[in-house]
DNA sequence: CTGAAAGCGCTTACAG
DNA sequence: CTGAAAGCGCTTACAG
């Protein structure tokens, strides 16, 4: 590998004229310019970055933090698209992502290896199962960062959302204006704010219909297909009209557990979703769901956090992406 | 941020002697080591890596270029497990991962990134889809790199790989041993190692039982539901005994052909698969497939790729994982 | 066991 | 428009 210096006794001139160059100093006479640039194209030189870094203090490194086990979860692929969109936009603005998979067994040597990474800009932190220490460390280090999800009780914080409240409020008006009445629930877990706010939507639709609120038609899950199937067999007995998931595995593990009490979908009982996961348009039938920007999160989030690095005093940015509706088959339509 | 110097005035020594005790060099009294570690833990100081990087041209930092869109496909959760197990073993061994998908609408910018980039030490390139100018631009680095997936014309580079060919010779085997002779198969794409080499497994195995292969039981596909669903829609007529898959969303597409054309697995035929994705264990039935140690593949790739990189001349590593035949109940069992 | 000094490959005022 | 020089924060022979 050439170094400056070696480009500089090639083409004739010193090492600062190259460095100029190489960066676009408009300052070179331009006969100067393209002597320089043939040098460099022709010995293929590329600067080192370590010492770039050490120069500038400025690396475009982008640290990535996700909890290991997220998107490992069957069908859903939260985690492979957010990054797609996090590498596209890092590609596109000449960043460089390091990646970190948050994992409990490794806890204590990763918070080390982030936040004492001096060649980190800033971080894009998933909030979801983000152990609290973590968060901690990383507030401490003084990075700045951008958090993947609200965080439910550190509103003071930067992050990128997708509207899951309002999207759950929309299916949920969707479902009383085809003539849903008993309209249950599978929330996710409550603790966490997708969970939290799903459920919101789903009061504030009912609420705003009047229809009253039956607290037996609403049961707390994981987000998975098994939480989903018995917790719908919990709610079989109430004989629900409808049946929201607040996620796709959710409502696919209550269709099967529709599925062995003999009840069919739609005509017997409406399920939609929340994700709009792939596996979503292939269910038996193709489920009702709200869409989630996944691939686009990934990419506000490096937008918001390369301006947060640029104008450190930003702070507090929110950007809640909007959902859309997907109506399949699963929810019917009683209008006809 | 404190820097070395700052730690050795706190600590009345030098530089150099900070260095050897943030590098653990035995040749350091005690006290003075303990002198320094206080100061060390009292300030929170940090090496700066970039500085390192360049004093030492060792950065503990490698690369990780993986086609988008992998794993993004429909419940296959490739691309998650296998980057688990990297950012696992990397964790474990103190490196870092810098990571890039790779997309032909960014492929100029992104290999510039990558190649030169002079903080990588080695790279691990995912070789499926991976554009023939991109694995030519890594040759040309100079780079050390470990390939995923055996390239099909390109032998002498180091590689990680699943055992393709001896899972599928297995999962037939044991169709036969069922007492299936007339077996299908929907291959994956002939031009991809896994579609190859999964197909000479079946041709093995029907061969190491003389039994005869018929042509018209064969058919190309990609690796998708889709078109494992036309392909079996084609394959119907010649009333196969059983269908071997080449991944799983082939088995579960040929599975979706069947139910719509009246057939019950097992009863009319048994169908099997390879991958074994969570999906397969919630299919109706649950899909007989071959399981593949993707985790695994990653935390290998990592080991290989250190080890090139301290033993420069351990050129063509090639490590082959075992599969594991998962017996579900898509394939029956026509001996009771 | 410890320190002074050179060097890693770049950038950037400062002069001219 | 260009060059000489200092400096970024570390490591590592070389002396002692």
């Amino acid at each position: 590998m050439p170094t400056l210096e070696e480009i500089a006794k090639l083409s004739n001139v010193s090492r600062s004229t190259v460095s100029r160059v190489i960066n676009n100093d408009p300052h070179v006479r331009s006969t100067t310019r393209e002597k320089v640039m043939a040098v460099v194209h022709q010995t293929n030189y590329r600067p080192n970055l370590a010492a770039r870094s050490l120069a500038t203090a400025n690396t475009q490194i982008l640290g990535l933090v996700v909890p290991a086990g997220v998107g490992v979860a069957f069908g859903d692929p939260f985690f492979p698209l957010f990054v797609e969109g996090v590498a596209a936009a890092c590609t596109e603005t000449d960043h460089l992502v390091m990646l970190w998979l948050a994992d409990t067994d490794y806890e204590r040597r990763m918070i080390g290896q982030i936040v004492s990474n001096g060649l980190l800009e800033g971080l894009i932190v998933s909030s979801m199962y983000l152990p609290d220490p973590m968060l901690d460390s990383i507030i401490n280090s003084a990075l700045p960062f951008v958090l993947i999800g609200q965080p439910l009780n550190r509103p003071e914080m930067n992050y990128v959302e997708v509207e899951n409240r309002n999207g759950a409020r929309e299916i949920i008006t969707y479902l009383l204006h085809l003539g849903c009445r008993k309209i249950a629930t599978i929330t996710g877990p409550l603790s966490s704010p997708p969970g939290f706010y799903r459920k919101e939507g789903y009061l504030d639709a009912l609420r705003a219909r009047s229809v009253p609120v039956d607290p037996s038609l609403i049961v707390e899950a994981d987000f998975t297909e098994a939480d989903g199937y018995y917790a719908m067999q919990r709610l079989i007995p109430y004989r629900p009209e409808a049946v929201f998931g607040a996620s796709d595995m959710i409502a696919i593990g209550a269709m099967r557990a529709l599925r062995e009490a003999g009840l069919r979908v739609p005509e017997d009982i409406a399920v939609v979703g929340f994700d709009d996961i792939p596996a979503a348009a292939h269910t038996q039938p193709p489920l009702t769901t709200v869409h989630q920007p996944t691939r686009r999160m990934g990419k506000i989030a490096v937008e918001m956090l390369i301006d947060l690095i640029e104008h450190p005093g930003n702070n507090q940015h929110h950007v809640v992406l909007p959902t859309e509706l997907i109506i399949r088959e699963s929810c019917g339509s009683m209008l006809d």
